[in-house]
DNA sequence: TAACACAACTCCGCAGACAAGTAGAGAAGA
DNA sequence: TCTTCTCTACTTGTCTGCGGAGTTGTGTTA
């Protein structure tokens, strides 16, 4: 009822019914408005202060501290088509692959190359080669030293997981050895700093990826 | 004293002291820990449910649901270097360009024109300058239809905005036509079709905004 | 006109009571 | 001995009343 009651005002803040830095109606009055008892309302109140959203001070009343809750990155990622996330990831890992080419340390490689061995070796359960995967791709993410773009990768990633499981159980054309030696291309043009060679790797690789997810796409 | 009390909660989980998924004692004994009576508990309780950090399910208990307050992305931004979020925008811009090179409407490129004549007219005050190029960006990325480039390219202009006024009025060098005709060319590309061509546009003139911004970086 | 006192209002926190729900202990039966 | 059922203790959910602390606007006074 608590959360009922904080749904109803944010509703009502969406709605406009109080400006920016308006104050709301008192506790005792809000309380009868929405059905509920006085501290019901005030969990209410507490917990759209906790989103941002009301402000309270004491003595004064409840002020509107924005007009909505700022949008959660996970959420925006959930409710977003698939191919619209990888497209997304190609932006970062092509980008990613050329800084990294020019950035590695040698550290990176040791990394890359490490994760480059492990996704050989686990390539018999889904569950196993598309983590292997993940692992590589982010250790060629990590070498472009851009906190940014590896943020972005590791919210990426939860979202595809689950469609490339899907799409590793329908057609098993990733995890052969085509896509392996790609992948030892990728590694092979960041160790000799080819930036562009790199990037283009990075791309038909996922490029493919995006294809075989969605093959009508344009 | 419920923020207090909300605080020194979270400050808990986040010390291990309860696991993912593990119940936390119950109100009536949080109360005398945290030296709050049982409605203060309840409301610290209800900011923490709100933030997705608790869970509470009535008489079962109150369990814990995140390790942590997931991070907002504009704190990940604002903390983070200019440089690295204008290198971010490098691989959604150019990413995007080409994509809108493939996918513009008619009404897109109307919007681009309409943008890039804005952009031409509004070069005396700094603030305009910069609100009409970041709006003619805008038109580009809007074109690919991606969502999720979209609303990347939404979370980072605030970011960049703040250092390209400085930028601009330390230096002149953006403002005037040959940066004027870059854009130009971007637009034909897109108009044009050529992918290529309107990713590397994009490219070379971020990669220019780059170096304008940390002269030093590799 | 300006400074002050005050009263009404607000939110804050506490305590107690009851309702609604859960989960485990214990009894009953097979 | 195992299964099933019932019941009790405990938990959260909500309401109400109370006093404290702070703010704000009004009226008074110098």
């Amino acid at each position: 009822m608590a959360d009922q009651a904080a749904t109803l005002l944010l509703d009502r803040i969406r709605s406009g019914e109080w400006a920016l830095g308006e104050r709301l109606p008192g506790e005792t009055t809000l309380g009868p408005q929405l059905g509920v008892g006085r501290s019901t309302v005030r969990e209410a109140i507490r917990q759209l202060a906790g989103l941002g959203v009301l402000a309270s001070r004491q003595g004064a009343g409840v002020f509107v501290a924005a007009l909505d809750v700022r949008e959660d990155w996970d959420a925006v990622l959930r409710r977003s088509d698939v191919v619209d996330v990888v497209e997304a990831r190609i932006a970062i890992e092509t980008e990613a692959a050329g800084l990294a080419a020019r950035r590695r340390t040698p550290a990176d490689l040791r990394a890359i190359r490490r994760a480059l061995a492990e996704r050989a070796e686990r390539r018999t359960a889904p569950e196993e080669h598309v983590d292997a995967d993940t692992a590589f791709h982010r250790s060629i993410v990590a070498a472009a030293h851009n906190p940014i773009l590896t943020d972005l990768f590791d919210g990426f990633t939860p979202r595809v997981r689950q469609a490339m499981l899907e799409m590793l159980r329908i057609r098993r054309a990733f995890g052969g050895d085509a896509d392996q030696q790609a992948h030892a291309r990728l590694a092979e043009a960041v160790a000799a700093r080819d930036e562009a060679g790199a990037a283009e790797a990075s791309r038909a690789h996922l490029l493919a990826l995006r294809e075989g997810m969605a093959p009508s796409s344009p």
